[in-house]
DNA sequence: GCCAACGTTGGC
DNA sequence: GCCAACGTTGGC
């Protein structure tokens, strides 16, 4: 069973539109300890919503992981690590993150207790409503 | 090993 | 653009 994440990235720098114009992303530039751990725990086929922070602050889109990690070469070796991702599909309508904050069912939201998580652990029925909030 | 200073992130 | 929250750094 996959597990599920959540995983954010300002539009103007990578937005899901460049993810799906890649086809395939590396998703790197994470240099939080805690951030870098959920990565690692991160399994190909797992689900990953992309989330567009400072600007749009909504759910935009469904990723999977595709390779699992592997050190961010970018940085000091072994320190950091990078994931690959590729898209899944848009969502009808994007979850905001106004949104996410009214919704009771939501509450415990990693993202909403610690704004500034990059990558964020999402459980299935957080996933769930998220996906039932698209979809209306 | 503590903690003040500093840098970065991200919501507003 | 501002600033609160939080992580990291470095002097002691």
């Amino acid at each position: 069973m996959p597990q599920y994440w959540l995983m954010k990235s300002e539009p103007d720098e990578y937005g899901w539109d460049d993810l799906v114009a890649e086809g395939e992303g590396v998703w790197d530039g994470v240099k939080n300890a805690q951030a870098s751990n959920n990565m690692k725990a991160m399994k190909k086929g797992d689900q990953v919503f992309f989330y567009h922070s400072r600007q749009g602050l909504e759910v935009v889109g469904i990723m999977e992981v595709s390779e699992e990690h592997s050190p961010d070469v970018t940085t000091d070796p072994e320190r950091w690590v990078v994931v690959k991702v590729k898209p899944v599909r848009k969502l009808d309508k994007p979850v905001s993150l106004k949104a996410m904050k009214q919704n009771p069912k939501l509450e415990d939201l990693a993202i909403i207790k610690q704004s500034r998580l990059s990558v964020a652990p999402v459980t299935e029925s957080q996933w769930e409503e998220i996906l039932a909030m698209a979809a209306e």
